[in-house]
DNA sequence: GTTCTAGAAC
DNA sequence: GTTCTAGAAC
């Protein structure tokens, strides 16, 4: 680890120090679903799920300190001075450092606060904060076992000014001349801490008499005790200076949890986490089938981490019966390790057939550990499954299939007629048959650890993905829904709005490839190829090292949205003419990856794709709208969107809101503040594709045997 | 789609 | 002070 923390002697105390430095925050470890916590509005509430507390589990309470102070202000030697002297282990958050010494971004600092947070440390975040909205993200990071305070050093601005004029080698390089403009400036806006915004404790210094009090009450602050609630030491309310501090026992923290966890689940129906689709499991092959528990936690682990990686707003939750079930209590502990974000992937105690009536939890879709004949009965979660959805589960799971083999997984919509469906909300049951390990059961495995690991991991992927396509297809329902209300609602009104949608109005900017389609000898500098229906030619502003367009000819078919059964061959021509090309790149350069695709909602008239090399080493990417459309689901390669349109009649629109989403890397999937520190990340990533890509051919390289074949 | 620029963030 | 983003104009 990067971090360097030791023990100190102090009054016969062990004492642990933790201070933050590079390489700790190394881009790697920006790999964090925990990343979405800041950037994803939606799942705003950092607690954790009422069924993560265990009473045996519950940590001492940790404090969240926010200092807030103009630089000169002593931020750093306030925290210096509690952590040489405290016995709690804290770590000291400065983000003029945090990028290997140098100032980084308050992105890592939201990393650092909510990894120091998870491991049970308390931190105090060294940053200026003074305005509220730059406390508040910070503070949403918060769990229920943690307390956040506010320290305000609110020295004279002068006293600020004259410290930072004065010192050298300041981290955040912050000194000499322009610092008294710097300091001015930002008081103009400061924001006093208010208990409304979520304190619980605000500490007022006004002076250094009061900043050597409030270093010895952190000082002293014991990792079980507690500092009384409140604003303290405000203009001259100098009688709250000096606190009393409670003891904080541990049963109290476990009253209060128990309480929490009463609440949580009464209330959790309204829960604004209850929103996205939620796949609730049970632990496969672990019961009956004799799997064994700490293998199976880690695949399950694993496999929920990828999965929530590649997938947004998707929620999985594993349950069980029993509060004292050992997986789940494995599950828990390894994916907290792993840092995974317990709103999208948390295990909950109850009965799968019951957690939104008795729960709360709000499941679209449930998984049965079934058996391999698809049949009720065995007992356990598939006898369970079975009769609560009645009958008509039966006949539809006779539809799809008749029997299932290990490490796959059958998807079955829920007739609306089904109590499950009716009582839980649960519209897809979706069978899996995982490894068996029990010599009485069916393909037994005799203890072949390696095949069933694979099996079982087999068995999770093919459940997730399902998983996955049915949550899609659910959105996209509700969606059609709502058209056909606005439709039904008002036809004339609606006719219109069809119209405009219809004739979308491109700017004039946006209709040079359509004129060069429909006019290609007047356009004929640059095109690399023309032929009856289509024209290859280079991108002008090439987002990678090779960025070529192929443009249909034909009239009338400006983007994605209009491609219909009757373009499949027009999509074809296109997707060959531009894995051509790729073979002539590779030809060249045999280092590079491509991938032909399509925007959902392009900017330019008439069909085109993009066929782009996956270094996205280009000057023209200059903006997170680049990245976002050539590495999120906006971005719909050929092949899925040839394969849809033959399947459904069209292809998936993705929204345009993801092109506003987080910069992740799109081979390693590590989120990253800005362009430029990403633009530098991907100039030396080489971790390999995510897993989704390299299959169908949706990434083309010199290695991909496929390639070739693809032209014919 | 790009360019320009105000202002947010540091 | 500089760096970076996001929105307007084209």
């Amino acid at each position: 680890m990067g971090y360097k923390s030791g023990c100190l002697g102090h009054l016969g105390h062990k004492l642990e120090f933790v201070l933050i430095e590079p390489p700790f925050f190394s881009e790697t470890n920006l790999i964090s679903p925990r990343l979405h916590l800041p950037i994803q509005s939606s799942w705003k509430d950092g607690r954790r799920h009422p069924s993560h507390f265990s009473l045996e589990e519950e940590p001492n309470r940790s404090v969240m300190v926010i200092l807030v102070g103009p630089p000169g202000s002593g931020k750093s030697t306030f925290c210096e001075a509690v952590i040489t002297a405290s016995r709690r282990p804290w770590v000291r958050v400065c983000q003029d450092i945090i990028n290997n010494g140098k100032a980084g971004t308050k992105v890592q600092s939201l990393k650092a606060v909510a990894d120091a947070l998870n491991e049970g440390k308390s931190v105090f975040i060294d940053r200026c904060n003074l305005e509220k909205g730059q406390r508040a993200d910070f503070m949403k990071l918060c769990r229920s076992q943690t307390d956040i305070h506010a320290v305000v050093l609110d020295l004279p601005a002068k006293v600020c000014i004259s410290r930072c004029v004065n010192r050298t080698g300041h981290e955040g390089n912050l000194q000499g001349g322009r610092a008294a403009a710097v300091v001015n400036k930002m008081l103009q806006n400061k924001e006093a801490p208010n208990l409304n915004e979520g304190f619980y404790r605000i500490t007022f210094c006004q002076n250094d008499m009061d900043v050597k009090e409030a270093i010895k009450m952190y000082s002293e602050l014991g990792p079980s005790d507690k500092l009384s609630s409140g604003e303290f030491g405000q203009k001259s309310k100098k009688e709250n200076v000096q606190p009393s501090i409670m003891k904080f026992f541990k049963k109290s923290a476990r009253e209060e949890n128990s309480q929490k966890e009463k609440e949580g689940n009464n209330s959790s129906a309204n829960d604004s986490r209850n929103q996205f689709p939620t796949l609730a499991f049970p632990s496969i092959s672990t019961s009956d089938f004799q799997f064994d528990l700490d293998k199976a936690s880690d695949i399950i682990v694993e496999s929920a981490q990828d999965f929530l990686k590649r997938v947004d707003n998707v929620r999985l939750a594993l349950v069980d019966l029993s509060d004292k079930s050992r997986i789940l209590s494995l599950v828990r502990e390894k994916a907290g390790k792993k840092g995974i974000d317990s709103n999208r992937f948390m295990t909950f105690v109850g009965d799968i057939t019951q957690l939104y009536s008795k729960g709360g939890l709000r499941c679209t879709v449930i998984a049965n550990a079934a058996n391999w004949r698809l049949r009720p009965g065995g007992g356990g979660v598939n006898a369970a499954i079975f009769k609560a959805a009645g009958e008509v589960l039966e006949v539809a799971t006779k539809e799809r299939a008749g029997t299932i083999n290990p490490g796959s997984s059958v998807a079955v919509p829920l007739p609306s007629t089904s109590p499950l469906y009716q009582r839980e909300g649960v519209t897809h049951v979706i069978h899996i048959l995982g490894p068996n390990m029990n010599p009485q059961r069916p393909n037994y495995l005799e203890d072949d650890y390696t095949k069933g690991c694979k099996i079982l991991r087999d068995a999770y992927s093919s459940l997730f993905e399902s998983f996955a396509s049915v949550a899609c297809l659910e959105r996209n329902k509700k969606q059609k829904l709502v058209e056909l209300k606005e439709r039904a609602g008002g036809e004339s009104k609606s006719k219109e709005k069809r119209e405009e949608v219809k004739s979308r109005n491109w700017g004039s900017w946006a209709l040079a490839l359509y004129n060069t389609a429909m006019d290609p000898e007047k356009h004929k500098d640059g095109l690399l190829e023309i032929s009856d229906n289509l024209i290859v030619l280079n991108d002008l502003y090439p987002k990678a090292k090779k960025h070529v367009l192929v443009l249909s000819r034909l009239n009338g078919l400006d983007c994605l949205e209009d491609a219909k059964r009757e373009h499949l061959p027009m999509l074809r021509s296109l997707h060959s003419a531009g894995v051509k090309w790729v073979n002539k790149f590779l030809s060249e350069d045999s280092s590079l990856y491509f991938r032909l695709g399509y925007h959902s909602v392009p900017s330019m008239r008439q069909l085109h794709i993009h066929v782009i090399s996956q270094d996205f080493d280009s000057p023209s990417l200059k903006n997170k709208k680049h990245w976002n459309s050539f590495t999120t689901a906006f971005f719909r390669d050929s092949v899925d969107v040839m394969d849809e349109i033959e399947e459904h009649g069209s292809a998936k629109i993705t929204d345009e809101k993801l092109l506003e989403m987080e910069l992740r890397c799109h081979r390693c999937k590590s989120a990253h503040p800005n362009i430029p520190k990403l633009k530098s990340h991907i100039a030396k990533c080489r971790a390999s594709f995510p897993p989704h890509l390299l299959q169908n051919n949706r990434l083309l390289s010199a290695s991909n045997n496929d390639t070739l074949e693809q032209i014919s």
